[in-house]
DNA sequence: TTGTTTCCGGAACGAAACGCTCCGCTACCG
DNA sequence: CGGTAGCGGAGCGTTTCGTTCCGGAAACAA
């Protein structure tokens, strides 16, 4: 079924760029509530487009995967950005994790697992921490955010909270979320009647997922 | 046909009941990392096992899905029963939530939605919800456990953090998860500065994640 | 209108992976 | 020392997946 109604652009090349965007969202969707073993029709179906227009921006499914992971770290990017820019640093802090788990940033951190990462995703994943860092590093200063807690539990806590997928603002998954994480900030807060126990993730074993789990691969 | 009735000792009837405990186990975890289209030979292979063995004690892939979910469930029955024992009530909720994080319950909730579910399967679920609803109202009562959350959302909290899978303890994986879980249940203790937002899930979206999510087929 | 170009959707294909069966073999039993 | 219960894993038939390719619809040019 064709589009009803096109609003905004004429022609064949508008119809194009349009088709990209839903590609992508849809990518998200469905990567991320079945991981990385989703399959290309299921994507391009949930796109509401044939699984050739998909092929032809994207050469594979790896490519799909690669601009989908870069795409949400440089979201998280952004995020983090606009965090350090809001003039509260909890109320920053809270913002950022709140979009990071809507977006589905963490659901999509463990597909790097799968591809091949470049040194390029490296790289902006680098960017990433560190502004989270600053973040962190920030409302702690202010007393806002409870002292024993590091950038690595907060990223972690984004994963773990995101992995069942994005949830678009208005349904009730996204509301429920919203609840649960609400009480974990709450948790951020302030230090609670006992120390944190353990240790705090060390950045050796938050990267080594992403080396890890490919062995449902091939063994060539 | 029953079971053997001698678990240990010698003999290859011993063996025979080791292995299936290796199995049980082995599938937990190997289902609960990779989801429901993990493979048969997966789990064997992480059992120790031949696919042979695996397939003389469970008919197929599903029957073993249905013994791990039933399995997982009774022993989080058996958690919130040793919980409402506890003396102290907000200990005893504290304790099971971590058990059952721990036990990767949430992990294995998912899994339900890509097998038929038996009638038995949905009275267990009741019976275990009824026992979590229990120790909830007690710790309230206790003024132990903040009042504007409901089982749902323990439950709902359960398996956003059990979903990574099983930990064993001592390893890394289960010191961060449970560090993580320390800040959210701090969160739990009393109120925020805020009332938590939106209205507690219900129970009908919370199980109707048990019919839904099994069509990664196509079409309606 | 008609002819040309562009790009879409999805049927079709070869390859790979899967669930499951079957059988030769080992290790215990009497 | 023959009988046998139970084992591991190769192999079978089927399904599923990533990818290709093409008939035709929509947009443009004349």
């Amino acid at each position: 079924m064709a589009y009803p109604a096109q609003r905004s652009g004429r022609g064949r090349q508008a119809e194009a760029a349009r088709n990209d965007r839903r590609v992508l969202d849809a990518a998200r969707e469905v990567f991320s509530a079945q991981g990385a073993s989703a399959t290309v029709s299921a994507i391009a179906g949930r796109a509401g487009v044939g699984v050739g227009s998909l092929y032809r921006r994207y050469g594979s499914k790896a490519d799909l995967l690669r601009h989908l992971c870069t795409q949400a770290m440089e979201q998280s990017i952004e995020a983090a950005e606009a965090a350090l820019a809001a003039p509260d640093p909890w109320a920053g802090l809270a913002g950022f994790v709140r979009t990071c788990v809507a977006q589905g940033t963490g659901a999509l951190a463990p597909l790097a697992g799968s591809i091949e990462t470049t040194p390029e995703m490296w790289e902006i994943s680098r960017r990433g921490r560190a502004l989270a860092d600053r973040l962190v590093t920030r409302a702690q200063r202010d007393g806002a955010l409870r002292p024993d807690v590091t950038a690595l539990d907060i990223a972690w806590l984004i994963e773990t909270f995101g992995r069942q997928g994005p949830a678009a603002p208005g349904t009730p998954q996204h509301a429920v979320r919203q609840r649960l994480l609400a009480i974990t900030l709450d948790g951020l807060r302030r230090s609670g009647p006992d120390p944190l126990p353990g240790t705090p993730p060390s950045a050796r074993l938050y990267e080594e997922r992403w080396a890890r789990p490919a062995p449902p691969a091939r063994s060539s």
